[in-house]
DNA sequence: ATCCGGACTG
DNA sequence: CAGTCCGGAT
């Protein structure tokens, strides 16, 4: 049944082909800074760094705090964001030089994720984020979107979020294609139709929901 | 005036 | 489990 919900999403919206970035650290800073903001906003931050040219470990880790929070203001909580981008961006110079480094290492993932989430700031979803967005490691990402839609569903009953993930990767092909992709459909799914305040309406997955008004 | 985002910490 | 972080949308 999950793989299924993933054909039908796919077939429905098509690939999303995620994460949009131009470099592995680039998604690492879109994980922080996308935490409790919606995407459009962080568009807005991501530009102001390019801008300047500062999309980069070391430069981030160089610009003062102040700095950072102006560039980084459009996608809200800059207080806390800021801090967060120091702390995730300096573990990963301190342990691997860079992020496309921190790509080639060869520890286990189990223990990469590990690493991340004993970093201040990254919780289980930034954790999943960065290592399948930024590390092409296939670990699924749970969300907010993602307990709702399938609690909604009928096929899951169940807030745990790392009961969930083992669910989803139980049921479908361990794939990064695939893990991507699903992320991705739901939360264009949720974004637009199963919202907090649902659309069922004009949900095509209404007919195999337990939730449908 | 309150809600709500591609959550995290204690 | 609640408290917390910002700004735009409702």
């Amino acid at each position: 049944m999950i793989y299924k919900i993933y054909k039908l999403l796919l077939n429905h919206y098509g690939y999303q082909n995620w994460w949009p970035a131009e470099s592995r650290y680039e998604v690492v800073v879109g994980v922080i800074l996308t935490q409790n903001t919606s995407w459009k906003n962080v568009e807005k931050a991501i530009k102001n760094l390019k801008a300047k040219n500062l999309l980069d470990e070391e430069k981030i880790l160089n610009i003062s705090m102040n700095e950072l929070k102006e560039l980084i203001k459009p996608a809200g909580f800059y207080n806390i964001k800021s801090e967060r981008l120091k702390e995730i961006t300096s573990f990963i110079v301190n342990n691997y030089g860079s992020t496309e480094n921190m790509y080639l290492s060869k520890e286990p993932m189990k223990v990469l994720r590990e690493k991340l989430l004993n970093v201040k700031g990254i919780g289980k979803e930034s954790a999943d984020s960065i290592l399948l967005y930024a590390l092409d490691r296939p670990s699924f990402v749970v969300d907010t979107y993602t307990k709702r839609l399938f609690n909604r569903l009928g096929i899951l009953n169940s807030e745990d979020y790392e009961y969930i993930k083992r669910i989803f990767e139980e049921n479908i092909p361990k794939d990064l294609k695939v893990y991507k992709e699903y992320h991705a459909l739901i939360v264009e799914h949720c974004k637009t139709v199963c919202k907090k305040k649902p659309k069922c309406n004009k949900c095509f997955l209404k007919d195999i929901c337990l939730f449908r008004f």
